[in-house]
DNA sequence: GGTATCAGCTTGTACCAACAAGTTGAGCAA
DNA sequence: TTGCTCAACTTGTTGGTACAAGCTGATACC
Protein backbone atom coordinates (compact mmCIF):
# COMPACT_ATOMS: atom_id res chain seq x y z
CA UNK A 1 0.00 0.00 0.00
CA UNK A 2 2.78 2.53 0.61
CA UNK A 3 4.56 2.61 -2.09
CA UNK A 4 5.46 6.36 -1.79
CA UNK A 5 8.43 7.87 0.07
CA UNK A 6 7.46 8.49 3.87
CA UNK A 7 8.03 11.90 3.63
CA UNK A 8 5.51 12.18 0.88
CA UNK A 9 2.85 10.83 3.04
CA UNK A 10 3.20 13.63 5.81
CA UNK A 11 3.08 16.15 3.29
CA UNK A 12 0.19 14.87 2.03
CA UNK A 13 -1.63 14.06 5.63
CA UNK A 14 -0.99 17.49 6.12
CA UNK A 15 -2.26 18.90 3.24
CA UNK A 16 -5.49 17.16 3.45
CA UNK A 17 -5.95 18.33 6.91
CA UNK A 18 -4.83 21.77 5.64
CA UNK A 19 -7.33 21.82 3.00
CA UNK A 20 -9.98 20.01 5.31
CA UNK A 21 -9.97 22.95 7.71
CA UNK A 22 -8.23 20.86 10.44
CA UNK A 23 -5.39 23.62 10.51
CA UNK A 24 -6.94 27.07 9.31
CA UNK A 25 -5.44 29.79 7.63
CA UNK A 26 -3.09 31.35 10.41
CA UNK A 27 -2.73 28.51 12.57
CA UNK A 28 0.09 27.01 13.97
CA UNK A 29 0.79 22.88 13.13
CA UNK A 30 2.24 20.83 15.71
CA UNK A 31 5.83 20.33 16.22
CA UNK A 32 8.12 18.28 14.10
CA UNK A 33 8.53 16.45 17.41
CA UNK A 34 5.15 15.84 17.39
CA UNK A 35 4.57 14.97 14.15
CA UNK A 36 7.64 12.61 14.24
CA UNK A 37 5.97 10.84 16.65
CA UNK A 38 2.55 10.92 14.90
CA UNK A 39 3.90 9.71 11.77
CA UNK A 40 6.17 7.36 13.27
CA UNK A 41 9.41 8.82 11.57
CA UNK A 42 12.70 10.50 12.32
CA UNK A 43 12.15 14.45 12.51
CA UNK A 44 14.41 14.64 9.24
CA UNK A 45 11.82 12.70 7.22
CA UNK A 46 9.31 14.77 8.92
CA UNK A 47 11.16 17.75 8.03
CA UNK A 48 11.15 17.11 4.51
CA UNK A 49 7.30 16.46 4.38
CA UNK A 50 7.20 19.78 5.67
CA UNK A 51 10.07 21.76 3.85
CA UNK A 52 7.72 20.15 0.55
CA UNK A 53 5.05 21.90 1.51
CA UNK A 54 6.85 25.13 2.54
CA UNK A 55 8.37 24.91 -1.14
CA UNK A 56 4.82 25.02 -2.22
CA UNK A 57 3.84 28.15 -0.24
CA UNK A 58 1.01 26.32 1.68
CA UNK A 59 2.99 26.59 5.08
CA UNK A 60 5.54 29.19 6.70
CA UNK A 61 7.98 28.28 9.00
CA UNK A 62 9.95 30.92 11.57
CA UNK A 63 12.76 29.36 13.56
CA UNK A 64 11.74 29.69 17.49
CA UNK A 65 7.62 30.07 16.47
CA UNK A 66 6.85 26.80 14.29
CA UNK A 67 5.31 26.10 11.18
CA UNK A 68 2.03 28.52 10.11
CA UNK A 69 -1.10 27.75 7.64
CA UNK A 70 -0.02 30.51 4.62
CA UNK A 71 -3.07 33.08 4.93
CA UNK A 72 -3.38 34.70 1.31
CA UNK A 73 -5.42 38.12 1.04
CA UNK A 74 -5.05 39.72 -2.38
CA UNK A 75 -5.00 43.12 -3.57
CA UNK A 76 -6.80 43.85 -7.01
CA UNK A 77 -5.06 45.40 -9.86
CA UNK A 78 -6.81 47.08 -13.16
CA UNK A 79 -4.71 46.86 -15.76
CA UNK A 80 -6.69 47.69 -18.67
CA UNK A 81 -7.56 50.99 -17.73
CA UNK A 82 -5.72 53.48 -18.97
CA UNK A 83 -4.14 56.47 -16.22
CA UNK A 84 -7.75 58.68 -15.98
CA UNK A 85 -5.50 62.26 -16.78
CA UNK A 86 -8.52 64.25 -16.56
CA UNK A 87 -9.52 63.42 -12.85
CA UNK A 88 -8.24 65.68 -9.91
CA UNK A 89 -5.82 63.58 -8.28
CA UNK A 90 -2.38 64.66 -6.70
CA UNK A 91 -0.45 61.72 -6.98
CA UNK A 92 0.05 58.99 -9.26
CA UNK A 93 -2.19 55.82 -9.62
CA UNK A 94 -0.72 53.60 -7.39
CA UNK A 95 -0.99 56.17 -4.36
CA UNK A 96 -4.50 56.95 -5.10
CA UNK A 97 -5.59 52.96 -5.47
CA UNK A 98 -3.78 52.03 -2.35
CA UNK A 99 -5.47 54.56 -0.39
CA UNK A 100 -8.85 54.19 -1.86
CA UNK A 101 -8.50 50.65 -0.70
CA UNK A 102 -7.99 52.09 2.62
CA UNK A 103 -4.53 51.28 2.88
CA UNK A 104 -1.55 53.32 3.68
CA UNK A 105 0.81 53.53 0.61
CA UNK A 106 4.42 54.41 0.78
CA UNK A 107 7.33 54.21 -2.04
CA UNK A 108 11.06 55.23 -2.08
CA UNK A 109 12.45 56.64 -5.74
CA UNK A 110 15.97 56.25 -7.26
CA UNK A 111 16.60 57.67 -10.84
CA UNK A 112 19.47 56.39 -12.81
CA UNK A 113 21.04 57.34 -15.87
CA UNK A 114 22.47 54.14 -17.29
CA UNK A 115 21.75 51.89 -20.35
CA UNK A 116 19.40 50.29 -22.07
CA UNK A 117 19.46 46.45 -21.52
CA UNK A 118 18.67 43.90 -24.63
CA UNK A 119 15.09 43.24 -23.50
CA UNK A 120 14.17 47.24 -22.89
CA UNK A 121 15.94 48.09 -25.82
CA UNK A 122 13.97 45.88 -28.05
CA UNK A 123 10.41 46.96 -26.81
CA UNK A 124 11.63 50.73 -27.39
CA UNK A 125 12.95 50.18 -30.55
CA UNK A 126 16.25 51.78 -29.89
CA UNK A 127 19.65 49.89 -29.58
CA UNK A 128 21.05 47.79 -27.05
CA UNK A 129 23.19 49.93 -24.91
CA UNK A 130 22.16 53.05 -25.57
CA UNK A 131 21.29 55.71 -23.58
CA UNK A 132 18.45 55.40 -21.11
CA UNK A 133 16.83 56.81 -18.11
CA UNK A 134 15.43 54.51 -15.34
CA UNK A 135 12.97 55.37 -13.00
CA UNK A 136 13.19 52.39 -9.93
CA UNK A 137 10.63 52.37 -7.52
CA UNK A 138 9.98 50.28 -4.45
CA UNK A 139 6.06 50.16 -2.77
CA UNK A 140 4.70 48.92 0.00
CA UNK A 141 1.25 48.85 0.94
CA UNK A 142 0.96 49.23 5.24
CA UNK A 143 4.84 48.77 4.79
CA UNK A 144 4.74 45.54 3.65
CA UNK A 145 7.13 44.96 0.33
CA UNK A 146 4.33 45.05 -2.61
CA UNK A 147 6.18 45.21 -5.43
CA UNK A 148 8.93 46.87 -7.32
CA UNK A 149 8.84 48.93 -10.43
CA UNK A 150 11.69 49.69 -12.86
CA UNK A 151 10.43 52.33 -15.39
CA UNK A 152 13.27 52.79 -18.75
CA UNK A 153 12.48 55.62 -20.75
CA UNK A 154 14.56 56.27 -24.32
CA UNK A 155 16.97 58.88 -24.78
CA UNK A 156 14.82 60.50 -27.06
CA UNK A 157 11.89 61.23 -24.70
CA UNK A 158 14.35 62.39 -22.05
CA UNK A 159 15.55 65.38 -24.18
CA UNK A 160 12.36 66.73 -24.52
CA UNK A 161 10.93 65.66 -20.81
CA UNK A 162 13.96 66.52 -18.69
CA UNK A 163 12.51 66.39 -15.94
CA UNK A 164 12.40 62.31 -15.87
CA UNK A 165 16.53 62.29 -15.27
CA UNK A 166 16.23 64.26 -12.07
CA UNK A 167 15.67 62.36 -8.61
CA UNK A 168 12.79 62.50 -7.08
CA UNK A 169 9.17 61.88 -7.48
CA UNK A 170 7.55 64.02 -10.43
CA UNK A 171 4.77 65.07 -8.20
CA UNK A 172 1.79 64.85 -10.48
CA UNK A 173 2.84 61.66 -11.81
CA UNK A 174 5.14 60.83 -14.84
CA UNK A 175 2.12 60.13 -17.32
CA UNK A 176 0.51 63.65 -16.54
CA UNK A 177 3.72 65.16 -17.03
CA UNK A 178 4.63 63.83 -20.02
CA UNK A 179 1.04 64.36 -21.43
CA UNK A 180 1.59 67.72 -20.46
CA UNK A 181 3.99 68.10 -22.84
CA UNK A 182 2.11 66.78 -25.82
CA UNK A 183 3.73 63.50 -25.53
CA UNK A 184 0.30 61.06 -25.08
CA UNK A 185 0.37 56.99 -24.67
CA UNK A 186 -2.51 55.98 -26.61
CA UNK A 187 -1.48 52.20 -26.66
CA UNK A 188 0.02 49.82 -24.22
CA UNK A 189 1.18 46.44 -24.73
CA UNK A 190 1.37 44.31 -21.67
CA UNK A 191 3.27 40.64 -21.42
CA UNK A 192 2.97 38.43 -18.12
CA UNK A 193 4.97 36.13 -16.97
CA UNK A 194 5.55 34.07 -13.96
CA UNK A 195 8.79 32.31 -12.13
CA UNK A 196 10.30 32.07 -8.93
CA UNK A 197 12.11 35.04 -7.67
CA UNK A 198 15.60 35.77 -7.84
CA UNK A 199 17.62 35.99 -4.28
CA UNK A 200 17.74 39.74 -5.13
CA UNK A 201 13.90 39.47 -5.59
CA UNK A 202 13.35 38.19 -2.71
CA UNK A 203 14.95 40.33 -0.54
CA UNK A 204 13.35 43.47 -1.73
CA UNK A 205 9.85 41.87 -1.50
CA UNK A 206 10.35 40.00 1.65
CA UNK A 207 8.88 37.40 0.23
CA UNK A 208 9.91 33.54 1.69
CA UNK A 209 10.27 30.36 0.11
CA UNK A 210 7.39 28.80 -2.03
CA UNK A 211 5.65 32.51 -3.52
CA UNK A 212 6.18 33.04 -6.95
CA UNK A 213 6.57 36.46 -8.46
CA UNK A 214 4.26 38.10 -11.19
CA UNK A 215 6.15 40.22 -13.95
CA UNK A 216 4.33 42.54 -15.79
CA UNK A 217 5.69 44.34 -18.30
CA UNK A 218 4.05 47.53 -19.87
CA UNK A 219 5.21 49.03 -23.38
CA UNK A 220 3.30 52.36 -23.51
CA UNK A 221 3.08 53.85 -26.82
CA UNK A 222 2.86 57.07 -28.54
CA UNK A 223 1.03 57.56 -32.26
CA UNK A 224 4.63 57.11 -33.39
CA UNK A 225 6.82 54.77 -31.25
CA UNK A 226 7.48 53.26 -27.72
CA UNK A 227 7.99 55.88 -25.32
CA UNK A 228 8.23 53.70 -21.81
CA UNK A 229 8.85 50.01 -20.72
CA UNK A 230 7.82 49.47 -17.01
CA UNK A 231 8.63 45.87 -15.19
CA UNK A 232 6.70 45.58 -12.00
CA UNK A 233 7.56 42.44 -10.01
CA UNK A 234 4.75 42.12 -8.03
CA UNK A 235 4.56 39.51 -5.05
CA UNK A 236 2.48 36.73 -6.77
CA UNK A 237 0.57 35.55 -3.42
CA UNK A 238 -1.05 39.02 -2.90
CA UNK A 239 -1.86 40.44 -6.29
CA UNK A 240 -4.30 39.71 -8.76
CA UNK A 241 -3.91 41.33 -12.12
CA UNK A 242 -7.49 42.20 -13.99
CA UNK A 243 -8.60 42.86 -17.22
CA UNK A 244 -11.60 44.42 -19.06
CA UNK A 245 -12.27 43.49 -22.81
CA UNK A 246 -14.56 44.83 -24.99
CA UNK A 247 -18.34 46.09 -23.72
CA UNK A 248 -18.81 44.70 -20.43
CA UNK A 249 -22.37 46.70 -19.59
CA UNK A 250 -23.69 43.62 -18.32
CA UNK A 251 -21.20 43.11 -15.66
CA UNK A 252 -20.78 46.59 -14.10
CA UNK A 253 -24.41 47.53 -14.00
CA UNK A 254 -25.46 45.13 -11.79
CA UNK A 255 -22.50 45.59 -9.43
CA UNK A 256 -23.74 48.30 -7.71
CA UNK A 257 -24.81 46.61 -4.87
CA UNK B 1 33.56 36.43 6.92
CA UNK B 2 31.09 33.59 6.39
CA UNK B 3 28.31 34.21 7.95
CA UNK B 4 25.96 32.89 5.89
CA UNK B 5 25.29 28.83 6.15
CA UNK B 6 27.21 26.72 4.30
CA UNK B 7 24.18 25.35 1.73
CA UNK B 8 23.34 29.44 1.17
CA UNK B 9 26.94 29.83 -0.14
CA UNK B 10 26.76 26.77 -2.22
CA UNK B 11 23.66 27.54 -3.66
CA UNK B 12 24.74 31.46 -4.38
CA UNK B 13 27.91 30.25 -5.66
CA UNK B 14 26.45 27.82 -7.99
CA UNK B 15 24.09 30.18 -9.49
CA UNK B 16 26.81 33.27 -9.99
CA UNK B 17 27.92 30.37 -12.63
CA UNK B 18 24.96 29.75 -13.74
CA UNK B 19 24.36 33.38 -14.34
CA UNK B 20 27.62 34.18 -15.72
CA UNK B 21 27.16 30.99 -17.81
CA UNK B 22 30.03 28.69 -16.33
CA UNK B 23 26.98 26.02 -16.60
CA UNK B 24 25.06 26.58 -20.04
CA UNK B 25 21.22 26.31 -20.24
CA UNK B 26 20.52 22.04 -20.54
CA UNK B 27 24.47 21.58 -19.00
CA UNK B 28 24.84 18.84 -16.31
CA UNK B 29 26.27 20.35 -12.95
CA UNK B 30 28.84 18.20 -11.27
CA UNK B 31 28.00 15.48 -9.18
CA UNK B 32 27.09 15.95 -5.03
CA UNK B 33 29.87 13.95 -4.08
CA UNK B 34 31.80 16.57 -6.65
CA UNK B 35 30.62 19.70 -5.25
CA UNK B 36 30.80 18.31 -1.54
CA UNK B 37 34.56 17.92 -2.17
CA UNK B 38 34.46 21.32 -3.77
CA UNK B 39 33.31 23.48 -1.07
CA UNK B 40 34.18 20.58 1.69
CA UNK B 41 30.65 20.04 3.09
CA UNK B 42 29.14 16.87 3.36
CA UNK B 43 26.64 15.44 0.59
CA UNK B 44 23.62 16.36 3.15
CA UNK B 45 24.69 20.10 2.58
CA UNK B 46 25.09 20.58 -0.59
CA UNK B 47 21.99 18.49 -1.12
CA UNK B 48 20.50 21.15 0.57
CA UNK B 49 22.04 23.87 -1.38
CA UNK B 50 21.29 22.61 -4.94
CA UNK B 51 17.18 21.87 -3.38
CA UNK B 52 17.51 25.12 -3.04
CA UNK B 53 18.33 26.01 -6.51
CA UNK B 54 15.77 23.20 -7.91
CA UNK B 55 13.04 24.83 -5.52
CA UNK B 56 13.41 28.43 -7.00
CA UNK B 57 13.42 26.38 -10.45
CA UNK B 58 17.14 27.44 -11.81
CA UNK B 59 17.97 23.60 -11.98
CA UNK B 60 16.10 20.13 -12.13
CA UNK B 61 17.17 16.90 -10.74
CA UNK B 62 16.62 13.40 -12.29
CA UNK B 63 17.58 10.04 -9.86
CA UNK B 64 20.79 8.47 -11.44
CA UNK B 65 21.30 11.39 -14.11
CA UNK B 66 22.27 14.28 -12.15
CA UNK B 67 21.30 17.96 -11.69
CA UNK B 68 20.41 20.29 -14.89
CA UNK B 69 20.26 23.83 -15.64
CA UNK B 70 16.67 24.39 -16.68
CA UNK B 71 16.24 25.87 -20.22
CA UNK B 72 13.24 28.09 -20.85
CA UNK B 73 11.26 28.60 -24.00
CA UNK B 74 8.02 30.40 -23.85
CA UNK B 75 4.92 30.47 -26.12
CA UNK B 76 3.48 33.44 -26.67
CA UNK B 77 -0.46 33.69 -25.69
CA UNK B 78 -2.20 36.40 -27.37
CA UNK B 79 -4.74 36.96 -24.44
CA UNK B 80 -6.59 40.44 -26.00
CA UNK B 81 -8.20 39.81 -29.23
CA UNK B 82 -11.65 38.50 -29.60
CA UNK B 83 -11.88 34.82 -31.07
CA UNK B 84 -12.21 35.26 -35.01
CA UNK B 85 -15.01 34.28 -36.29
CA UNK B 86 -14.64 35.11 -39.72
CA UNK B 87 -11.87 33.47 -40.50
CA UNK B 88 -11.84 30.36 -42.36
CA UNK B 89 -10.36 27.42 -40.02
CA UNK B 90 -11.60 24.63 -38.79
CA UNK B 91 -10.64 24.06 -35.19
CA UNK B 92 -10.89 26.09 -31.72
CA UNK B 93 -8.42 28.72 -31.23
CA UNK B 94 -6.18 26.83 -29.29
CA UNK B 95 -5.16 24.20 -32.45
CA UNK B 96 -4.90 26.88 -34.63
CA UNK B 97 -2.15 29.05 -33.07
CA UNK B 98 -0.61 25.72 -31.94
CA UNK B 99 -0.54 24.55 -35.48
CA UNK B 100 0.75 27.99 -36.72
CA UNK B 101 3.60 28.13 -34.75
CA UNK B 102 4.84 24.72 -36.19
CA UNK B 103 3.45 22.67 -33.00
CA UNK B 104 1.78 19.52 -32.83
CA UNK B 105 -1.19 20.17 -30.99
CA UNK B 106 -3.21 17.21 -28.91
CA UNK B 107 -5.89 17.38 -26.60
CA UNK B 108 -8.72 15.24 -24.51
CA UNK B 109 -11.91 16.28 -23.32
CA UNK B 110 -14.05 15.69 -20.74
CA UNK B 111 -17.42 16.71 -20.19
CA UNK B 112 -19.46 17.11 -16.90
CA UNK B 113 -22.87 17.89 -15.26
CA UNK B 114 -22.30 19.65 -12.32
CA UNK B 115 -23.22 21.98 -9.95
CA UNK B 116 -21.24 25.76 -10.13
CA UNK B 117 -18.83 26.14 -7.09
CA UNK B 118 -18.68 29.63 -5.18
CA UNK B 119 -15.30 31.15 -7.52
CA UNK B 120 -17.71 29.98 -10.62
CA UNK B 121 -21.00 31.16 -9.49
CA UNK B 122 -20.03 34.50 -8.40
CA UNK B 123 -18.62 35.03 -12.20
CA UNK B 124 -21.52 33.60 -13.94
CA UNK B 125 -24.26 35.56 -11.39
CA UNK B 126 -25.96 32.12 -10.79
CA UNK B 127 -26.68 30.47 -7.10
CA UNK B 128 -23.84 28.34 -5.62
CA UNK B 129 -24.74 24.76 -6.43
CA UNK B 130 -26.79 25.00 -9.58
CA UNK B 131 -26.78 23.31 -11.95
CA UNK B 132 -23.90 23.95 -14.45
CA UNK B 133 -21.81 21.90 -17.34
CA UNK B 134 -17.94 21.40 -17.12
CA UNK B 135 -16.22 21.03 -20.12
CA UNK B 136 -12.94 20.12 -19.40
CA UNK B 137 -9.84 20.27 -21.45
CA UNK B 138 -6.30 18.80 -21.05
CA UNK B 139 -3.70 20.22 -23.70
CA UNK B 140 -0.22 19.09 -25.56
CA UNK B 141 2.01 20.84 -27.22
CA UNK B 142 4.51 18.31 -28.67
CA UNK B 143 3.04 15.79 -26.62
CA UNK B 144 4.30 17.76 -23.46
CA UNK B 145 1.54 18.95 -21.21
CA UNK B 146 0.88 22.45 -21.46
CA UNK B 147 -2.46 23.91 -19.82
CA UNK B 148 -5.77 22.20 -18.58
CA UNK B 149 -8.90 24.55 -18.99
CA UNK B 150 -11.96 24.42 -17.53
CA UNK B 151 -14.81 25.66 -18.72
CA UNK B 152 -18.56 26.01 -17.19
CA UNK B 153 -21.30 26.81 -18.69
CA UNK B 154 -24.85 28.36 -16.66
CA UNK B 155 -27.42 25.75 -17.25
CA UNK B 156 -29.65 28.48 -19.07
CA UNK B 157 -27.21 28.85 -21.70
CA UNK B 158 -26.92 24.97 -21.65
CA UNK B 159 -30.86 24.67 -22.26
CA UNK B 160 -30.12 26.76 -25.49
CA UNK B 161 -27.01 25.19 -26.79
CA UNK B 162 -27.55 21.20 -26.15
CA UNK B 163 -24.50 20.78 -27.63
CA UNK B 164 -22.60 21.94 -25.10
CA UNK B 165 -23.62 18.82 -22.72
CA UNK B 166 -22.88 16.35 -25.09
CA UNK B 167 -19.43 14.07 -24.71
CA UNK B 168 -16.71 15.23 -27.24
CA UNK B 169 -15.80 18.05 -28.82
CA UNK B 170 -17.45 20.73 -30.67
CA UNK B 171 -15.86 20.63 -33.99
CA UNK B 172 -16.59 24.49 -35.13
CA UNK B 173 -15.46 25.65 -31.83
CA UNK B 174 -17.67 26.19 -28.68
CA UNK B 175 -18.03 30.14 -29.16
CA UNK B 176 -18.29 30.15 -33.07
CA UNK B 177 -20.74 27.05 -31.96
CA UNK B 178 -22.59 29.91 -29.27
CA UNK B 179 -22.47 32.40 -32.18
CA UNK B 180 -24.28 30.69 -34.42
CA UNK B 181 -26.91 29.83 -31.66
CA UNK B 182 -27.17 34.04 -31.54
CA UNK B 183 -25.50 33.69 -28.25
CA UNK B 184 -22.50 36.66 -28.91
CA UNK B 185 -19.81 37.23 -26.80
CA UNK B 186 -19.26 40.82 -26.36
CA UNK B 187 -17.16 41.24 -23.31
CA UNK B 188 -14.32 39.35 -21.65
CA UNK B 189 -13.13 39.90 -17.90
CA UNK B 190 -9.95 38.52 -16.79
CA UNK B 191 -8.53 37.45 -14.04
CA UNK B 192 -4.65 36.24 -13.73
CA UNK B 193 -3.16 35.53 -10.02
CA UNK B 194 0.36 32.89 -10.26
CA UNK B 195 0.75 30.31 -6.99
CA UNK B 196 2.80 26.76 -6.44
CA UNK B 197 0.91 24.22 -8.53
CA UNK B 198 -1.43 21.42 -6.18
CA UNK B 199 0.20 18.04 -6.34
CA UNK B 200 -3.59 17.54 -8.59
CA UNK B 201 -2.15 19.82 -11.05
CA UNK B 202 1.69 19.66 -10.74
CA UNK B 203 0.09 15.71 -12.09
CA UNK B 204 -1.93 16.88 -14.79
CA UNK B 205 1.26 19.64 -16.22
CA UNK B 206 4.11 17.02 -14.95
CA UNK B 207 6.29 20.03 -13.71
CA UNK B 208 8.56 19.01 -10.80
CA UNK B 209 9.57 21.38 -7.80
CA UNK B 210 9.98 24.78 -8.61
CA UNK B 211 7.67 25.69 -11.32
CA UNK B 212 4.31 28.08 -10.32
CA UNK B 213 1.81 27.96 -12.42
CA UNK B 214 -0.43 30.53 -14.18
CA UNK B 215 -3.88 31.02 -13.83
CA UNK B 216 -6.41 32.18 -16.17
CA UNK B 217 -9.53 32.87 -15.27
CA UNK B 218 -11.59 34.17 -18.05
CA UNK B 219 -15.59 35.51 -17.76
CA UNK B 220 -17.47 35.67 -21.18
CA UNK B 221 -20.26 38.38 -21.15
CA UNK B 222 -22.87 38.97 -23.50
CA UNK B 223 -25.08 41.86 -24.09
CA UNK B 224 -27.46 40.72 -21.29
CA UNK B 225 -25.32 38.52 -19.00
CA UNK B 226 -22.27 36.37 -18.31
CA UNK B 227 -21.89 33.22 -20.23
CA UNK B 228 -19.49 30.96 -19.54
CA UNK B 229 -16.18 31.19 -17.19
CA UNK B 230 -12.95 29.53 -18.14
CA UNK B 231 -10.48 28.76 -15.47
CA UNK B 232 -7.21 27.97 -17.65
CA UNK B 233 -4.64 26.09 -15.39
CA UNK B 234 -0.88 27.07 -17.45
CA UNK B 235 2.68 26.10 -16.86
CA UNK B 236 4.30 29.41 -16.14
CA UNK B 237 7.83 28.65 -17.33
CA UNK B 238 6.33 27.44 -20.51
CA UNK B 239 3.59 30.56 -21.07
CA UNK B 240 3.75 34.45 -21.47
CA UNK B 241 0.32 36.00 -21.47
CA UNK B 242 0.49 39.18 -23.99
CA UNK B 243 -2.13 41.88 -23.50
CA UNK B 244 -2.75 44.83 -26.30
CA UNK B 245 -4.91 47.73 -24.71
CA UNK B 246 -5.60 51.06 -27.16
CA UNK B 247 -3.67 51.99 -30.09
CA UNK B 248 -0.72 49.98 -31.16
CA UNK B 249 -0.56 50.84 -34.71
CA UNK B 250 3.04 52.54 -34.12
CA UNK B 251 3.81 48.83 -32.72
CA UNK B 252 2.62 46.74 -35.26
CA UNK B 253 4.02 48.62 -38.60
CA UNK B 254 7.24 48.38 -38.23
CA UNK B 255 6.86 44.66 -36.97
CA UNK B 256 6.77 43.83 -40.56
CA UNK B 257 11.05 42.72 -41.00
C1' DG C 1 5.96 47.09 40.09
C1' DG C 2 9.34 46.63 36.90
C1' DT C 3 13.28 44.22 34.99
C1' DA C 4 16.61 40.77 34.03
C1' DT C 5 17.70 36.05 33.58
C1' DC C 6 17.05 31.57 32.34
C1' DA C 7 14.89 27.03 31.47
C1' DG C 8 12.48 24.87 28.03
C1' DC C 9 10.25 24.94 24.06
C1' DT C 10 10.67 25.71 18.96
C1' DT C 11 13.18 25.40 14.18
C1' DG C 12 17.93 25.78 11.71
C1' DT C 13 22.40 23.91 10.38
C1' DA C 14 25.71 20.34 9.74
C1' DC C 15 27.54 16.09 9.87
C1' DC C 16 27.61 10.82 9.45
C1' DA C 17 25.90 6.27 7.75
C1' DA C 18 23.44 2.95 5.04
C1' DC C 19 20.75 1.37 1.56
C1' DA C 20 17.24 2.03 -2.48
C1' DA C 21 16.68 3.11 -7.13
C1' DG C 22 17.50 5.10 -11.76
C1' DT C 23 21.07 5.54 -15.72
C1' DT C 24 24.88 4.46 -18.49
C1' DG C 25 28.34 2.17 -20.79
C1' DA C 26 31.63 -1.66 -20.90
C1' DG C 27 31.94 -6.16 -22.00
C1' DC C 28 30.47 -10.72 -22.65
C1' DA C 29 27.45 -14.17 -24.98
C1' DA C 30 24.45 -15.74 -28.68
C1' DT D 1 25.76 -7.50 -35.09
C1' DT D 2 22.61 -7.91 -31.56
C1' DG D 3 21.12 -8.41 -27.06
C1' DC D 4 21.92 -9.15 -22.19
C1' DT D 5 24.12 -8.64 -17.74
C1' DC D 6 26.37 -6.08 -14.56
C1' DA D 7 29.55 -2.84 -12.41
C1' DA D 8 29.90 1.82 -11.44
C1' DC D 9 28.18 5.86 -11.44
C1' DT D 10 24.23 9.07 -10.27
C1' DT D 11 20.37 10.95 -6.97
C1' DG D 12 16.59 9.48 -3.46
C1' DT D 13 15.17 8.00 1.15
C1' DT D 14 15.62 7.29 6.05
C1' DG D 15 17.67 6.97 10.12
C1' DG D 16 20.78 8.93 13.61
C1' DT D 17 23.44 12.84 16.47
C1' DA D 18 24.86 17.29 18.03
C1' DC D 19 24.68 21.91 18.61
C1' DA D 20 23.12 26.80 17.20
C1' DA D 21 19.64 30.13 17.43
C1' DG D 22 15.04 32.25 18.05
C1' DC D 23 10.90 32.70 21.06
C1' DT D 24 8.12 32.55 25.45
C1' DG D 25 6.83 32.44 29.93
C1' DA D 26 8.14 31.64 34.72
C1' DT D 27 10.99 33.12 38.24
C1' DA D 28 14.04 35.65 40.92
C1' DC D 29 15.91 40.01 41.81
C1' DC D 30 16.06 45.07 42.56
Amino acid sequence: MSKQPKYQQVADALRREIDKGTYGPGSRLPSEAELAARFEASRNTVRSGLSLLVSQGLITSSQGLGYEVRKHEVFELNASRFENLNFPQSGDAYSTDVTNAGRRPHQTFRVEVTTAPEYIAQRLKVETGSRAVLRFCHRFVDDVPWSTQATHYPDWLVQAAPRLSEPGDVAEGTTRYLAGLGIEQIGYADEIVTRMPTPEEARLLEIGPGVPVLLWTRTGYTAERPARCTITTFRGDLNRMNYEIGDLSARNENDAK
